[in-house]
DNA sequence: CCGGACTCCTGTGCGC
DNA sequence: TGCGCACAGGAGTCCG
């Protein structure tokens, strides 16, 4: 399940294949995983908004979201949602998987040839294309909290004042913060001491230090290991990453807690299953 | 207006 | 052995 490091590093394996790529083939297979921006720009062909012909001139992040921008400024935002991969092959590499592949885009940069695919067996992803990359970061992604990876302490804090939900549901709110998932909410949460089903809003100051801490620092190592391969999760070449061996929580429900002897506690918050250890996490109330 | 519940979707793994 | 069901969760929508 795609977070923000997984994103990341797709983002980082991604860039040196495909920058300075043409377009030259798009199929898609699946036109519902498209989405528009502006109703307008449904007039375009929508092969036009899948980059067809542009040569990418960059990749952007923000949070879980990946933006392909093209040359001519035309933006392709993918999220990739539950199950979503981007895959690169090279000219004549098959996938492993071919069933759920919803877009193909061909590409060739000098001599080389390559495929970009969009697969995504849950399709909870989906694509949106936007005229501009300003376009996209002056409206979706303005929608979206300030970046995990560099949270300040003060602008959390600020942040969870706003709600009375419990912190974990905040967390996984992007609106509120951009790139936690349900595993790095828990993971943050058990390295800073608090327990998941704690009100937002009642988080002391030094709690909202620990956790902005806890927060950059488990999503950073995330990164450094190639993120967290639960089932889908790869980069751009396939390869899986490590992170989930250091997971602490996640996943780790009935075992013992690394820190103290208790078992930890596996509770549904906000409707998503969160591990904790019902003895270092205390409740505030 | 806030927040909880529901919805989308398919693969996996478990229990009977 | 095989079937059926619960569960996995990102994020939008709906409703009290």
């Amino acid at each position: 399940m795609p977070e923000l490091p997984e994103v990341e590093n797709l983002k980082r394996s991604l860039e040196p294949l495909i920058v300075g790529a043409r377009v030259h083939a798009v199929r898609l297979y699946r036109r519902d995983i498209v989405q528009f921006h502006e109703p307008g720009l449904q007039g375009n062909s929508i092969y036009d908004q899948l980059l067809l012909g542009q040569r990418i001139a960059s990749l952007a992040r923000r949070g879980k979201q990946l933006a392909i921008i093209a040359e001519d400024g035309s933006t392709l935002c993918i999220q990739l949602g539950m199950s979503g991969q981007l895959r690169y092959l090279r000219h004549r590499q098959r996938l492993g998987q071919n069933d759920h592949v919803h877009c193909v885009w061909q590409l060739s940069r000098q001599a080389t040839r390559a495929r970009l695919v969009f697969r995504d067996p849950r399709r909870f992803g989906h694509l949106t294309a936007f005229a501009s990359f300003t376009e996209l970061e002056s409206s979706q992604w303005a929608a979206l909290g300030p970046e995990a990876i560099t949270i300040r302490s003060h602008i959390l804090r600020q942040r969870l004042q706003r709600t009375r939900r419990a912190i974990k549901s905040a967390l996984l709110d992007q609106h509120v913060i951009a790139g936690i998932g349900n595993i790095y909410a828990d993971e943050a949460l058990f390295t800073a001491h608090i327990h998941p089903a704690s009100p937002a809003d009642r988080l002391a100051h030094d709690s909202s230090q620990r956790l902005a801490k806890s927060i950059r620092s488990i999503l950073q190592r995330a990164i450094l290991s190639g993120g967290s391969t639960i089932r889908d999760y790869t980069d751009a070449l396939g390869q899986n990453g490590s992170f989930a061996s250091e997971h602490r929580v996640y996943g780790r429900s009935g075992q013992l807690c690394v820190r103290c002897t208790s078992h930890l506690v596996s509770q549904f918050i906000g409707q998503r299953s969160t591990v904790f250890c019902p003895h270092c996490q205390q409740l505030l109330a």
